[in-house]
DNA sequence: ATTATCTATAGATCTATAGATAATGC
DNA sequence: ATTATCTATAGATCTATAGATAATGC
């Protein structure tokens, strides 16, 4: 949890996760409209509903916010994909099911996923290893997958590093449907999207 | 040419040109290093070699300079993978070269290109518009590369809508290479990146 | 004379905090 | 009394321009 990790003078600590949530509500929106640079901390205490003053009590600058923006999305992420993982089906559908249920929440959160890679870069170098390592839970879960069918025979051999690259190429090709919506959206439905990439990825059977 | 579409009072066309290109030549490691909102337009004068004041007499607005500094970026990808199209090879093999040339690119561009996915946003709607436009056009490349395999039967049919979402996917995986170099770099080389990833492309033969 | 460049600064922010006020709990 | 919140603002920028100066070319 976020709370742990940044200082506060608050002593109560139900109020520092809850006010610290509500900066959260706030700000992502605003992140995904403006940008960060855009957002003024003033703009995010009010859409918080307390003042720029009580805003500093929970955050120790501008950057912690963005921090727990990226934190509470990649969060989100986690807790859409994860109960896949749950399902100990061992079928070769079960990659195509898990691709599928990742892309979903990938298209759900399209605009936070988009923020996530435009900002990455304006968080200090401790935030940033922070997200960066979420990013990697996210592909290992599909490493995992993937290592697991492979080992049952479901899916043909591969080396620990192909299936590792495999990971990484479904986890982006999620968010190539984010960051190329513009495009893409305009020509395929985000089930013809995932019927294709699913093919593609499963190798043009 | 940029020169052509944002107004100065300057009379002298090429010393237009020749000023521009020392200003992108100024901002871009300055937005690379700092990305661009924490970059001054002074800053960018002064490693241009000139002072605030002519700045502006080439610019109208700092956006105009990160629109310039995309615009010259994707120019060299172009240019870099452009003459692979030359070569009117049909084998299949013509397709694992254009990958090969293109991620050499995207190694070579690497801080470039994931300037641009992150200060995109930054552009104002009408210069945003020419940069996706640009990178259309670049996977526009893979476009017609896959659609001249499938149609001289090198590579198995495929429809329009899945060759093209397959040259975004090769324009994405060599992009990945760029954004998740922080990583995969750590585990691969660019060879074997280059050798994985061409194998999945190709279908894990 | 005309064109290009420079210096100095207006004007507009915006983050973060100090000190005053309000709310809470023993 | 202690803890949380608010108001007001210090201090630090930064973009873009106006007006003065230097360089260029007929």
């Amino acid at each position: 949890m976020i709370t742990q990790e940044i200082p506060t003078q608050v002593k109560h600590a139900e109020l520092v996760a809850r006010r610290r949530r509500q900066i959260v509500d706030a700000a992502v929106p605003l992140f995904i409209k403006s940008g960060f640079h855009k957002t003024t901390t003033r703009q995010i205490a009010g859409a918080a509903g307390f003042s720029i003053g009580s805003l500093y009590e929970y955050v120790s600058c501008k950057e912690d916010i963005l921090y727990m923006a990226c934190d509470a999305i990649h969060a989100e992420v986690k807790q859409g994909v994860g109960h896949v993982l749950a399902r100990t089906d061992r079928a070769r559908d079960a990659l195509a099911a898990a691709i599928r249920e990742y892309f979903l929440v990938c298209h759900r959160m399209s605009d936070h996923i988009l923020m996530i890679y435009q900002e990455t870069q304006s968080l200090p170098p401790q935030w940033r290893k922070k997200v960066l390592e979420n990013e990697i839970a996210i592909t290992g879960i599909f490493v995992d997958i993937l290592a697991r069918l492979v080992s049952s025979g479901e899916l043909p051999r591969m080396n620990d590093k192909a299936i590792e690259l495999a990971a990484h190429n479904i986890s982006v090709l999620g968010h190539m449907w984010t960051f190329r919506r513009w495009f893409l959206s305009r020509h395929y439905s985000i089930d013809e999207y995932i019927a294709h990439q699913t093919r593609f990825i499963l190798g043009h059977k």
